[in-house]
DNA sequence: GCTGTTATGATATATTGTATCATTTTTGTT
DNA sequence: AACAAAAATGATACAATATATCATAACAGC
């Protein structure tokens, strides 16, 4: 990611965090900027790591956790559950009132790629799942994947 | 699950896994056993607790991931990554080739509940995914949810 | 400056999963 | 039946991910 697009995405990070009654400390920020600049899901204990390396800055994996729950609260993150890890978001708005977000994880080396689904195919999604009375918690799709590199 | 029921998929479970190379040994047939009874998908180590409720018996955790890879590769048993549990397949046949299985997974209790969804939304599924250079690994979706007991 | 709130640090521990080698059970062949 | 090879299970150690809890530091409003 350019130094450019970084900055703005930080600086919209300002704002969506303000907004949800959280600060973006200096902390946060160095965490946000380190998983910016990956475009592979990270674990917090791999983060941790990152922040180290860019910064020279130790942080207990407890407060990169912590700090993973703000981000994501802010929709500046998600979390690859089907890997365990975390990426940033790539969109500058992560708006999923009314779209899915599909997650492309590669299971080898984590790469991920974020496509948007909407309309017709979210209201399909959506069909039968009230009827078994059950409620989505979120609008996210994450599949398991090879990226090119990793598929023989 | 009834009894006639399970029996017939413990049937089922016996040609499908000597098809693929593997037998249904009374250990693993007592870990799908368990996995039958239970509508929560559970973590290997619940899953050996349960076992040793039902049968009596003591198996190591690391006995149970084993058959839990024998009881995947078959087909009998799913990965719920979002809650890192397992679940038994609940459709009698489940040949997921022609459509994607969608899991509607309660974050709270674990209640899964397993739907298909077949044609035309799979195709808008995997348009993108292609091109974005990425090859799809299965044709699971989980979707994060709480159940009618849970929601409040 | 004091006070309450928010954020972070430090430590311990829980939960999920894998690596490795030993032992037992099963299978095929003679 | 006796043996060898293969498959399955047991036992042990440990890695990786995640949470609970209490202490301390930074910050905001008065």
């Amino acid at each position: 990611m350019n130094p450019k697009k970084l900055d703005s995405i930080i600086d919209r990070a300002e704002s969506l965090s303000s907004k949800s009654g959280k600060k973006l400390t200096s902390t946060r920020r160095q965490v946000l900027t380190a998983m910016l600049k990956s475009e592979k899901a990270l674990s917090a204990y791999e983060l941790a790591e990152q922040v180290k390396q860019e910064f020279d800055r130790s942080i207990p994996t407890m407060s990169v956790y912590r700090i993973l729950d703000v981000l994501m609260e802010a929709k500046l993150v998600h979390k690859m559950s089907i890997v365990n890890k975390y990426i940033a978001c790539s969109h500058i708005t992560c708006d999923h009132k009314h779209m899915f977000a599909r997650f492309l994880v590669c299971n080898k080396c984590h790469k991920v790629k974020e496509l948007m689904t909407k309309g017709t195919t979210v209201k399909t999604l959506q069909g039968n799942i009230e009827e078994s009375g059950f409620q989505l918690l979120n609008r996210q799709l994450e599949l398991n994947c090879l990226c090119n590199e990793c598929a023989v």
